[in-house]
DNA sequence: ACCTGAACACCGTTCAAGT
DNA sequence: ACCTGAACACCGTTCAAGT
């Protein structure tokens, strides 16, 4: 009678994934993980050597869903298009972001998209160099906008940042221009932050093309 | 005989710091925060209520470092200085950036900053709403440019990147962009990714000019 | 008021043992 | 080969007790 194994590299990554989009990165540890599976923790370790281990291939787990765009796509909608599925992954799963900080090896999936930006850019015609840094550019632009989206105070539905920005009780004498912004945005009928996602991306965008 | 007391939330929050760059923040615990006071790890509750709190005040404690430029500053060596303040703090304690993402609720150092920015770009000649926006895509750039800078696998030394890069083994039928990008930054004699920073802070704060 | 010690419910990980 | 249970050195936190 031959058992067939409960357990894979691949299940346990999953069963990490789902407990980390439900209940956090914290409520991640390999007792947790094992239950999950309906299995003790020390069953884990016959997949994985640690659970650094995990967290690398949890980290993987999340860059591999980031779609790259075909080669034959116009420069800038193809870093559009990889700019939002990055940010759609990341905000899909938060965790995602504080991982790169920690886990700075680069697996495939991550060479991969380094290719595929690279290649656009210099196609549209900027010197390595160049092509470099407006990459890193982009990058940092993506992570922060998503760092700061995931961890607003709000949840990003119509018009409740104003709600929440209206019941921050803003002394006007202490931040008079944060007040007065705040005043005229919301004359203005609201804000929307996630909106300035494509904005900034246009900012960066615009000068990258006025460059080439 | 009165006795002084031994601690305060200010010596514990040092402490904490202390702890945080030196060892990582993994390492702030209330034990061993204790233990660098020459205290029991329960003495602290009764300053704090609890490790929540001690992170919050860690977070505001870096943000209360970032130096704010002169309102008499002209708007872009303002925004530059700003800019330049943040990435710094944050470079020399990369925990910080960490704790932007769980502890939402903006101090009052952070309100100052928002208030600051969003003056110069208003006395520029920005719209309220683009204002917003492109403070948002100037934060986002410097945290996650921080991001990447900080979890890079080598020491900022000069050269250092191109070494790592020549050190991964890059499939060039898998990777021809990246491989040729690599061969090209070596040919030119280097590339520092720190270097970076100006020039993307230079592409962002170009747009946002011309929009003027 | 300020600090401690024991205790409880958690961690990651080791090791020897079971099937 | 695959999974478990006990054990060790850690966590945050509560509570009653000491000064």
């Amino acid at each position: 009678m031959e058992e067939k194994p409960r357990l894979s590299r691949e299940k346990i990554i999953a069963a990490a994934a789902g407990l980390a989009d439900r209940s956090g990165l914290a409520r991640v540890s390999m007792r947790n993980v094992g239950a999950e599976l309906g299995v003790e923790a020390m069953s884990l370790y016959h997949y994985l050597s640690n659970k650094e281990e995990l967290l690398d291939e949890l980290s993987d787990f999340v860059f591999s869903q980031i779609e790259i765009p075909d080669e034959s796509t116009q420069w800038r909608s193809a870093l559009e298009f990889r700019a939002s599925s990055t940010r759609r992954v990341l905000v899909a799963h938060p965790w995602g972001l504080g991982m790169i900080e920690s886990r700075p090896i680069p697996g495939p999936a991550l060479l991969k998209h380094h290719n595929s930006v690279l290649g656009h850019l210099v196609r549209a015609g900027c010197e390595p160099l160049f092509a470099s840094q407006a990459f890193a550019t982009l990058d940092a632009f993506v992570y922060g906008f998503v760092l700061s989206e995931t961890s607003m105070p709000f949840e990003m539905k119509e018009g409740a940042e104003m709600d929440y920005a209206a019941s921050l009780t803003l002394d006007e004498s202490e931040y008079p221009f944060l007040a007065e912004n705040v005043a005229a945005l919301r004359e203005a009928g609201g804000f929307a932050f996630s909106d300035g996602f494509q904005v900034g991306l246009g900012i960066i965008l615009d000068s990258i093309e006025a460059r080439l």
